[in-house]
DNA sequence: TTGAAAGCGTTACCAT
DNA sequence: ATGGTAACGCTTTCAA
């Protein structure tokens, strides 16, 4: 069923079932209803394209996500990112789609994504320190959500971020108020913003305590639980090994975990282990809990505000840049994060 | 730039271009090759709505994915499955667009997908017993691929999974072979084809073993960290706790760890566990290993496989259904599965 | 309040 | 081997 059809069903034209269809006001309270009814009869619905082509807008955005080219699993959170920005989306009309990009060379994608007029926006997914793309999509126009930020760049953009310093700095002062002293930063590659975010706060609070910084207990890579578990298995080996693991993400806390286990040591006695990027809300009902923060409701909850964002983005492309930040929830407990044993 | 104006550029019509671009033989190498270079260099991509209303193809593959009301998270092996997908779809030229629905009514997404004629095929996710959709899609002479499949529904279609029975079978032959008897099922919700299969699965291997099923240690629900560290912690409280856990999911398994470690049990020693979902291939170097199966990676594998099905479904659509099974790699080792204490 | 017709950027048919 | 033109399904301008 298309729009010339529907109108000669009708024995309108279409131009008139259009517009009843659209909300335009010139058009008849009767006639309007009846249109409706026919459309809803039906099942019409605009074709996409052709609505795209007519009005110069596709009604879509983009979403571009790197992948490595070594591991080809996607973080998770990913899809909590992805479910709130979709919440949003719908709301205000819009679809969402998704390029893949292999080996990093994200540039690319935009470039084409624009000259085929396949999105209205994008949203940067994992910005790195001084990202060149955000300078690349402020020249082209395209209007864009960063999710996450990018030490470096100068120029405004809008962004919306967890505060990843804070929540590494209070887990790090959390655990060094209870005595520890060795303390392990699993961190994500330190190419991407965020982790540089969490070593700061980590080494931040190391040093407002006095606590040596021991570059042998920080380490950083992609989070997989293949890294979490070959550190966790090197650093239990040292001679002066640490008594808490700080780590990145919740996939890599598998890997930390198990080689705990396999080592034979017992999580909460031997070593403590704070995971970021988990949702723990479950566990805070007033007794004593694992720990810890950040939490993958909170990146669901940025990808609506992101999606909210650049909503309005498109429809007023003059507006200057906004600017969100959402603070982690810090969950904190005794049961497995007790002081070292000596 | 439009072809309009790159074949204004070239003093060529728009014809002759878009025949060089497109690989018609009809023309000649040496304008062909003019044609490419100019549209290199200014950038040339055609204008995918224009394009699609033209050939009536979206060169777009839809994916719906339900998401429940209660927990707005998604599965992270999802992501997996889109990384797949999207590797096959770019060498297809297909581009990838998400609707995601809120409590569950699919039926009315796919409808308007094809109304909208937004998609040229779809990929069905998480498929339910008997799952109606699966009629509705070939009602609607929609092409498109099942990720899993759907117990009770006759009429053919196509699907790529994973031998999930046989995964769960094997696991929890390996555990009774280790002389656990009393082995619990954190299970997907049941509704879902899926956990279906798994629960067949150990439920066979029980029966085929002789050992008698309890049905107070099985317990399936939405695969959440609240999921596992609830009912781990309602089964360590009961007069015979279990021995062994075998889970759904690796969301799942982190609630049960967090369960064991909070009892102050140790693994490996007073409890056994094994997750599935999980990707463990880095523990496979001779050693003894925790355990287990089936793995993020097949996931993305089955993606990959998925996507491609459905472009030669596009392209052919009176070909007979395609399947593809996938077996699930089994790790098994005893350093945290051992036979139970007593 | 309604309608005719141009235009969006392509492809594909029919000529030449 | 190349070009003119209709057609895809919609919105929007202009007229009535």
């Amino acid at each position: 069923m298309n729009l010339k059809t529907l109108a000669e069903q009708l024995g309108l034209s279409q131009t008139t079932v259009s517009r009843a269809l659209n909300g335009y006001p010139e058009v008849s309270e009767a006639t309007r209803l009846r249109v409706e009814q026919a459309a809803e009869q039906f099942g019409y619905r605009p074709n996409s394209r052709a609505k795209g082509l007519a009005t110069g807008r596709a009604m879509m955005i983009g979403h571009v996500i790197p992948t490595s080219n070594k591991h080809e699993m996607v973080n998770p959170v990913f899809g909590d990112f992805v479910a709130g920005a979709s919440e949003a989306y719908a709301k205000f009309g819009y679809d969402m789609m998704f390029a893949r990009v292999r080996d990093g060379n994200t540039e690319q994608a935009y470039r084409e994504l624009l000259a085929k007029r396949a999105v209205d926006g994008v949203v940067l997914q994992g910005p790195l320190i001084n990202d060149s793309r955000i300078a690349l999509l402020n020249k082209m126009g395209l209007p864009f959500v960063v999710h996450g930020r990018s030490t470096g760049v100068s120029a405004p953009y809008s962004w919306v971020d967890v505060n990843n310093k804070r929540a590494f700095q209070r887990a790090t002062e959390f655990l060094i108020d209870l005595g520890h002293r060795r303390i392990a930063l699993l961190n994500g590659l330190e190419t991407m913003d965020f982790a540089q975010r969490r070593r700061d706060g980590y080494v931040t609070a190391m040093e407002d305590r006095g606590v040596p910084v021991d570059p042998a207990l920080m380490r950083a890579q992609e989070m997989t639980e293949v890294f979490g578990h070959q550190e966790t298995m090197a650093m239990l080996a040292m001679d002066h090994p640490p008594t808490a693991i700080l780590t990145s993400s919740m996939i890599t806390a598998i890997g930390v975990r198990r080689a705990i286990e396999e080592s034979g040591l017992k999580m909460g006695r031997d070593i403590s282990v704070i995971t970021h990027d988990d949702d723990l809300s479950y566990l805070k009902n007033g007794r004593d809990v694992p720990i810890f923060t950040a939490l993958r409701s909170s990146v669901r909850n940025a990808g609506e505000i992101a999606a909210a964002m650049l909503a309005e983005l498109i429809d007023s492309p003059d507006q200057p840049p906004m600017n969100r930040m959402l603070e982690a929830e810090l969950v904190v407990g005794s049961s497995t994060a007790p002081a070292p044993r000596d």
